[in-house]
DNA sequence: TAGATTGTTAATCGATTAACAATC
DNA sequence: TAGATTGTTAATCGATTAACAATC
């Protein structure tokens, strides 16, 4: 059909090599071996070879890469700098901290709403994204072409809510809440920010961590 | 050594297991077979038996899981329900999104305090959680047990901050900052939480759906 | 040219899935 | 007992690493 799929694994790691790319840019180098990337990210060579190689020829042989040029192309891939706009349904705190962060604009991400069902938010706007009721959606996703919507709302309320967007023509959820959203892939592309998840993964490799030295003492005795 | 290790892959997969179990148990579902479960988790029952069997013999045979204890011997292989104070480290809006996010304390996980380096915050409490000074860190650190510190200061100071925390003695950092921080795993246990990457991974994602759909719409002609 | 380093094929490793004997 | 379903071993699949010919 379409060629083979790039596995989920390697799109998993071009933002870090994006990253990466990017504070050598501001250091100033301007190639750069796989190998001596490798040992910057602490990953193997071969690695970032292979995951390069699924988008294209980047480098040249005897020479590495430029490091501007891949991260320009890095940057292609994943969308960054081309302009996405973004809604956020749900104006609590994470929301709002959402709303507030600066740095996704700088990546051409912008948010250009906020919606909840809070009456006493109507009119308000944080950094200059007005907050609208949620009985406006319907009308804003006609007049404005949306790319994503970040869902933050109470769990009971999110299953509904992304069918909702989904009726409204968006076909991308970052879904920060603690459900499985139940869609076939067609409809749309959701990414999972689990807090809780990552904090209890988190909590079980720090007692892990914790058994793990005890018994290392125990050795030692 | 220590017997084998756990995949994180597997690990990354139990917080899963235990939130699907919660509502199982709301449903006052009492027992479930790794099928019903497999279906209704969108995974394969082999998946789970496997994971589960890394940790124990759960299950009977010819019954399955009983779903309470399930639920409850994966809650204390996460240390759920133990009690973990956190310190938060930053209180921009993320910060203080997390302190006022009620979720995470229903786990166990309690934020017991905020540091800052803004004086305007001085004095000032989130929820009851009181703002601290950051350099009242060193005095709190030694009257408090501290679990793990969520780390969400600027980018230029993560990495010192995180040498910092370390030689307080807190072992477990939750980096919301966007850099890798440097460290042996003996040292400390890291869990990123990388928002921009994860917005890139699902913008990539997203272009990736919207060729697929061209494509589709071009053979249809 | 000689040295460096890629792109890519082959080998290895690990994770997932399938199969089935054990047993409730 | 017969049927259900586990725990676990074996088979498969996919992802990572190693190796090396191609080439700048």
């Amino acid at each position: 059909m379409e060629g083979k799929e790039i596995s989920q694994a390697v799109i998993r790691r071009m933002p870090r090599y994006y990253r990466h790319l990017g504070e050598l840019l501001e250091e100033g180098v301007e190639r750069i071996s796989s190998n001596d990337l490798s040992r910057r990210m602490n990953v193997t060579a071969s690695q970032i070879r292979q995951d390069l190689n699924n988008f294209g020829v980047f480098g040249h042989q005897g020479y590495g890469y430029n490091v501007n040029y891949l991260y320009e192309e890095i940057g292609k891939i994943l969308g960054v700098n081309e302009r996405h706009n973004i809604i956020v349904i749900g104006a609590g705190n994470l929301g709002l901290a959402l709303a507030n962060y600066v740095k996704f604009e700088k990546l051409g991400f912008v948010i250009i709403g906020l919606f909840d069902i809070n009456p006493a938010l109507k009119g308000m706007s944080v950094r200059g994204i007005p907050v609208y009721m949620l009985d406006e959606l319907e009308a804003f996703c006609k007049k404005n072409r949306i790319d994503i919507a970040a869902l933050t709302v109470p769990k009971q309320k999110a299953e509904a809510m992304a069918h909702r967007l989904v009726s409204n023509g968006i076909h991308a959820i970052w879904n920060f809440v603690h459900v499985d959203l139940e869609f076939s892939e067609e409809e749309v592309v959701v990414e999972n920010v689990h807090l809780s998840d990552s904090l209890m993964q988190l909590s079980y490799n720090m007692i892990q961590k914790r058994q793990d030295a005890i018994r290392a003492e125990k050795k030692t005795e």
